[in-house]
DNA sequence: TTGCGTGCAAAGGTTTTGCATGGCA
DNA sequence: TGCCATGCAAAACCTTTGCACGCAA
């Protein structure tokens, strides 16, 4: 079931979006300054194809997709590696909405979660796409005595 | 840092909002939709209204400002003084990157959910920010027989 | 009366879409 | 060669802001 879906070209745009992802992976990143940081690297994307290639690695599972608080713009952050692998089909993601950490969370009681929704809800969880948004315990702190 | 911050006035479209608001407490409302919704109701108020309420009711803890993994718009839910009281008003979302439907999942086994992370991972899950991504029934089957 | 709240409209920003061209296979 | 991907620009979208008028106190 894996293979080529779609015939899928081989452009210089494209790498250059995964590779800036990639060299930075711990960081969050919105379109806006991935078109920025490309430009600047002489490798100028247009802003259209940023987002169309962001769509696409989104749905290859190779980029995550986080929302910032505003809901006003969204960024990136690349963590295909371990999505690709498949090891993490298992374990949820945490994501703290204080400092921006994510967190990677390997606990099998979490995993029954999964199990839980699908027969008892009828919804099959895709660990993959999904980020528990919170606070980190740093990050509750200073909220709690602000 | 409670309430009468003072000079406030009392007017129909602010009763109107949080009427409204009121009056649903378990669902997610855009502004959009707000809009809308108090339009048909034969009061009508404009938008740049219910969006400058809205801000303030949620400075004063009245309402809860929900923002969609989708980036393109935000919900707003009455309810901010339970959310506060911190009793298990666990309340998660699926939401199916098959069809879209959003589904809301008031489930005591999920509420421990977060008890375990912030007792074990030391993370505090917010549910209002938190979202399943999967497929619904519906969706599993078609896809699983494509 | 005073001044906040409202409404309309225009601005602001982010993301999507249309269409012609360019590049990969 | 065929067809996808790109780029530019315009559109669509949600939200905020400016300004004059209306209404609560």
């Amino acid at each position: 079931m894996q293979g080529n879906r779609k015939s899928e070209y081989q452009t210089r745009q494209k790498a250059c979006v995964l590779a800036y992802l990639e060299a930075h992976p711990e960081q969050h990143i919105t379109a806006a300054q991935l078109v920025a940081a490309l430009s600047r690297n002489g490798t100028p994307v247009g802003a259209a194809t940023v987002y169309r290639q962001l769509e696409r690695l989104e749905e290859q599972g190779l980029v995550r997709r986080y929302v910032m608080d505003d809901g006003n713009s969204a960024c990136w952050q690349f963590g295909g590696e371990e999505a690709k692998a498949g090891t993490c089909h298992s374990h949820f993601h945490l994501k703290c909405t204080g400092c921006g950490i994510l967190i990677h969370l390997d606990c099998d009681h979490l995993a029954a979660i999964t199990a839980h929704v699908r027969e008892d809800h009828g919804f099959a969880i895709d660990p993959a796409r999904t980020t528990f948004y919170g606070l980190c315990s740093a990050c509750a702190e200073q909220t709690s005595e602000e």
